[in-house]
RNA sequence: GUCCCCAUCGUCUAGUCCGGUCCAGGACAUCAGAUUUUCAUUCUGAGAACACCGGUUCAAAUCCGGUUGGGGACGCCA
């Protein structure tokens, strides 16, 4: 029975590298039929907060992430990492050094582990040097607590990031030393920059939370983490969570540190945005507009907006600016546009013309629309473009946006008309 | 400095285990063209990589060694 675990410790927000780690434990538990468990490691009882481990689990859940147990704590658990260290000083295997408990390191050996990702990997123990199991103010190490309680979970395998690889070595010795057998390991390399430098603020965001904020469905996040560093073996892209439970395997990671690149995940968020219903975009588009401190319109406006932008936005937080023009009439203009189409004394009289024949319109819909722009269009001989062009700006103050007549559909006759009227003036 | 991991288009990758089907395939991005009222979408096309040097072999992106480069670890952080 494959049992596998994803350790977060509640010192900040979860970051997208430790996704990546949780993604695919989780999804080598599920594949397996295992259990994927959680646990807290909290031991630094001053920099661990309640809102971080409150925040990572909210976010894991976003994800799609579930797990299988009660998380454990290792604050609660002292007492069982203390009784060990005791053990193995009783035993010759660690010494005291004032409060602390110091494990000693026997030289000259050398600790091969079989990594699932790597293969084999050699370390000689010359060059580790004695580790601290306890600490002088009575808190378990990291190496100690970590293989304590994998084994009191019956981890059968720890995937984890490349940079625990150097501690691998140093948890066999205590696996050994406790009498315990080793779990399986796997290390995944670390996610980096686009520059190959660590993956920081400038590379677009290291917390699940601000992708979460900019409009990026958990969907396409998921997606794009599990092409970095696994293939399908195909050329597929867009592949479910549920279709990666189904064929993912550890051992088709690759061994290379991979590059963030926001551009992928953006065109990925975008064919995932654009191949949702308009009815489950809704609340999600809701929920921005209520994050951005802005009047929610009402639902069936609204819908019919989504529809028209849903195709054009990469993230949810775009269709704010790029559809004011809809909800308010205060919105965004831009000044090159007004001067190149509404300026001109020819575009005024473009649109005083255009304005007369939709006012006569008895039904205010796109074909309707359209057809009486191509009459007039016809009539003066003019393009249809120079009709168009000046009208979007007039009534949405933007050079580019959804089909114009659909546009106007949706604003409704008063409005474009009120709006051509200004435009005249200006 | 010592130890460990890694090396295919700008980026993510397929191919590497079991050498020939690869003068290296796909996706993102870029550029060009078509469609469209704009943008987006869609479609077509283009450029773009086996880090380097040696070795093994009839044959190497694939195996071996070295060099260079990148990353990680060397905490009483986790």
């Amino acid at each position: 029975m494959v049992r596998v675990r994803f350790a977060p410790s509640p010192t900040g927000y979860l970051h997208i590298g430790s996704a990546r780690t949780a993604l695919f434990n989780w999804l080598y538990a599920r594949h397996y039929g295992g259990k994927f468990l959680l646990r807290i490691e909290d031991t630094d009882k001053t920099r661990s907060e309640k809102k971080y481990l409150d925040e990572i689990l909210t976010d894991l859940r976003w994800l799609g992430l579930d797990w299988d147990e009660e998380p454990i704590y290792q604050s609660e658990r002292f007492d069982v990492y203390r009784a060990s260290a005791e053990e193995l000083v009783r035993s010759g295997k660690a010494y005291r050094e004032g409060e602390a408990y110091i494990f000693r390191i026997e030289k000259g050996r050398t600790i091969t582990f079989d990594d699932m990702i790597h293969g084999k990997v050699s370390v000689n123990t010359d060059d580790i040097k004695d580790q601290v199991l306890i600490k002088s103010d009575g808190s378990p190490a990291y190496n100690f607590c970590c293989v304590i309680d994998d084994a009191f979970l019956n981890i059968t395998h720890i995937i984890r990031g490349d940079d625990h690889i150097s501690n691998t070595p140093k948890q066999i010795l205590f696996y050994e030393a406790l009498g315990l057998q080793s779990p399986q390991f796997g290390h995944m390399p670390l996610i980096m920059g686009q520059d190959g430098a660590k993956l920081s603020k400038r590379h677009g965001g290291v917390a699940v939370e601000e992708y979460k904020r900019q409009g990026f469905l958990p969907e396409s996040l998921v997606n794009y983490l599990l092409l970095l560093g696994w293939s399908p073996g195909d050329d597929r892209q867009i592949i479910s969570l549920s279709e990666a439970v189904k064929i993912f395997d550890i051992k088709d990671m690759r061994g290379v540190q991979a590059k963030f690149d926001l551009q992928k995940l953006r065109w990925m968020n975008g064919e995932y945005i654009a191949a949702k219903k308009t009815s489950e975009l809704l609340p999600l588009i809701k929920k921005q507009i209520a994050d951005a401190a802005k009047e929610i319109p009402p639902d069936d406006k609204l819908a019919k907006v989504i529809d028209l932008y849903k195709v054009r936005i990469k993230t949810l937080s775009e269709f704010i600016p790029m559809t004011d023009h809809f909800f308010s009439d205060v919105y965004t203009v831009e000044e090159k546009g007004v001067e190149k189409y509404l300026k001109p004394a020819e575009s005024k009289m473009i649109l005083r013309q255009f304005a007369d024949r939709i006012e006569s319109l008895s039904e205010f819909s796109h074909e309707n629309l359209e057809k009486t722009c191509r009459t007039l269009a016809e009539e003066k001989g003019l393009k249809t473009a120079q009709i168009i062009h000046p009208t979007r700006v007039a009534i949405s103050g933007k050079t580019t946006g959804a089909g114009l007549f659909e546009m106007m559909e949706v604003l409704g006759k008063e409005k474009v008309l009120e709006r051509l009227r200004m435009a005249q003036g200006a």
